[in-house]
DNA sequence: ATCCTACTTGACGTTAACGTAAGGGGTATC
DNA sequence: GATACCCCTTACGTTAACGTCAAGTAGGAT
């Protein structure tokens, strides 16, 4: 008896709607089984979930999501599978460190402004 | 005379149509001037533009960035403006750094899936 | 004069990612 | 047996960020 959880746990545990839960099963990121109507998810479906926020909050789709999910899956079957999947990849990668370099970039701009901010404040108060 | 920029330029230097340009002078991002009907931008908007473009790499709404973008330019008057912007930044930090860690994670699973991959392939090879 | 090109202003269309409301089932608690 | 939750499906509504015409203007080149 593995773990299972229902949509409200996982919601509460992610911070998320149940809408948002149905939605993404609706665009196939999750494959709850069923007890009747009401969905059962396995910790594949939780640990899928959990990549598929941390994936949105980098900024890809759902349906990107979705492709990543497949690929994983399916991409231990052809070697021609696997070359694409590694383009992608890398494609994805060279994205991150772009990504990265704006997130370094902003940071110490922010920094740097909060800098002046507080140097103002204290120019104020003297 | 400092230098100006068209529209298109604008939009081939950063990669994005004049429908996105004016949309962004809509939502109050940029304000070129006008020669007659024509929008001349300044040094000023193409920074704004980088900057914006920049922000919403990350995430950031239009919304966002232009309140980022006023209180940029506001902020210099009172104190208690200073402080009320000192604590978005720093929401904004930290959001940033999570943003940062997560793209880490996803750089780390992505080397790791990609090894995997090409020893797969090796393997095949032999 | 006309043609080309770049620019303009509407204004309606589109997509992703949900929100929200309506109507209903199952169970356990008072 | 009514109340209270938790869950379900269906389906229409919403928002941001543009895309995509249509119709018009203004300036040079031929």
């Amino acid at each position: 008896m593995t773990k299972t959880y229902t949509i409200s746990e996982l919601g509460r545990e992610f911070s998320v709607t149940a809408r948002t839960i149905r939605y993404y099963e609706d665009q196939g990121l999750l494959n709850p089984d069923r007890n009747g109507l009401n969905r059962v998810f396995s910790g594949r479906d939780r640990v899928r979930l959990k990549l598929a926020l941390r994936a949105k909050r980098l900024g890809f789709s759902l349906g990107e999501i979705r492709e990543l999910f497949e690929l994983y899956d399916v991409s231990r079957n052809e070697q021609h599978q696997l070359e694409i999947f590694l383009a992608k990849l890398d494609r994805r990668r060279v994205i991150l460190e772009q990504q990265r370099e704006d997130i370094e970039v902003m940071l110490n701009e922010i920094q740097f402004f909060a800098e002046q901010c507080r140097r103002f404040l204290h120019e104020q108060q003297a």
